[in-house]
DNA sequence: AACCTTAGTGTCAAAAAAACACTATATTTG
DNA sequence: CAAATATAGTGTTTTTTTGACACTAAGGTT
């Protein structure tokens, strides 16, 4: 049989959670051309991989290289193949001007993350890298679109499953404010008590003899996802779903 | 940023059920030279993809050329791409006796797939392709120990969420058969009892007005899924779980 | 001092899950 | 042909989980 070569990049799509809504990581890839913008779209983060590297390395280190921040929770969804990926009138030539073949297909492995925006800088060398709600995001380039929606479904289907929400918080926080990660991403309102009642079960995560400070309501005490407890509960039960 | 190209393949997991275990569909690569053999071992069944291929199609392909069936359920559920996928001593002999470079990283697209294997008949091809029991598979080539691994949790977790026991099945069934494959896929026993009560919410299982013959005991209803039905009421709920 | 805002807490009803044992009907055997 | 064997099929009770629901507490602000 024949054997072809494909190029193979891995995308991420990168959420990120400031207190009030989700958000997405986008490149911004205007390109000007002597002063005139000759067109303006966003596309996920994303890059090839080095020959010897692996593919969770890969996610790592773009991460890294967009935020500084390593031991980011990182997941593979999906790949992405389709030959039919130019999707939108700008893509020939966005591939074009940065010295890819437009022609050969581009193999995609996505992976999705997820960062409190508060905890960390975006590290733009140059690259014009945004958050961007999610709600909110218009025609990506490519099949991004796809991938996002896809990403989407992935997370939410994780988060019913896996106490993942701990990472779009800064490492001390609030019942409330988890709760509110679970209804912004999920996309439904839960009963404050209900809520509280299930994560009761939850071992590893840690009251604090430390309330919130400098809000004009009673203070709320604070809490921390204790890492290791989980791991070791992990095995001995699958006890988490929202 | 330089710019590997890697050869994609595609890996299908293809899982079979003969009523009494979960069985994988493997390919001995036993390599005999002047009437000796080299080495004897075993591989999950892939292939390349071709240029212009969808992933999705090239794993229905693969799996048509070995058992001759479309339309046969199949599941995207990993990329593997480890360098050091050559983990047995027979690996590098083995693709450099089939033209191909040791050096060069194969990425693989993992899908599985279900198939009641009194079904089919395994059209070999002169390729050397059976069915082992998932249970006592021992040492295979390549990372393809890890990838059974992963593609028997996603076949778990897959089933827990949505009727595709039903593939594993002849296309009329009794309950106690379907049960059996919840029990040793999940590797849990139901009672019979309970199990019955919730598929009876199962609108798609559509009881027929034939019973078991040949049987040395009272003979079963049998029953048939309706796939139609299926697809319409997955819009309207997600009433899978067992 | 009154007000505003979010924190925090318990009960009851409904639904779902889990435990549990006997009768029915076909074939095979003695 | 009577008994044995093997699996089919069927309800009730208890326990657990879920979902609905409303008031007091404690800070800061006006």
């Amino acid at each position: 049989m024949a054997q072809f070569n494909q190029t193979i990049s891995v995308d991420c799509v990168i959420f990120g959670f400031d207190g009030e809504q989700l958000n997405v990581l986008l490149v911004d890839r205007t390109l000007t051309k002597e002063g005139q913008e000759i067109f303006s779209d966003l596309t996920l983060t994303g890059n090839h991989i080095y020959e010897d590297e692996e593919l969770d390395n890969a996610a790592a280190r773009i991460l890294f290289d967009l935020t500084g921040v390593k031991d980011i929770y990182l997941e593979q969804f999906g790949v992405f193949a389709s030959p039919e990926r130019l999707n939108h009138p700008n893509d020939r030539q966005w591939l074009l001007a940065n010295g890819r073949n437009p022609d050969s297909r581009i193999v995609s492995v996505a992976y999705f993350s997820l960062i409190a925006t508060k905890e960390i800088t975006l590290e733009w060398k140059g690259r014009n890298v945004k958050w961007y709600p999610v709600n909110s995001v218009g025609t990506l380039a490519f099949d991004h679109n796809q991938i996002l929606s896809k990403a989407l479904a992935a997370l939410r289907n994780k988060l019913r499953s896996a106490p993942i929400g701990f990472a779009l918080l800064p490492e001390k926080f609030t019942l409330s404010q988890l709760q509110k990660i679970y209804e912004i991403i999920l996309g439904t309102e839960l009963d404050k008590r209900n809520f509280r009642k299930k994560i009761a079960r939850m071992k590893y995560l840690i009251p604090l003899n430390e309330k919130q400070k400098g809000v004009a309501h009673k203070p709320a005490q604070l809490y921390v996802f204790d890492r290791d407890i989980y791991e070791k509960s992990k095995t001995e039960m699958f006890d988490f779903s929202i």
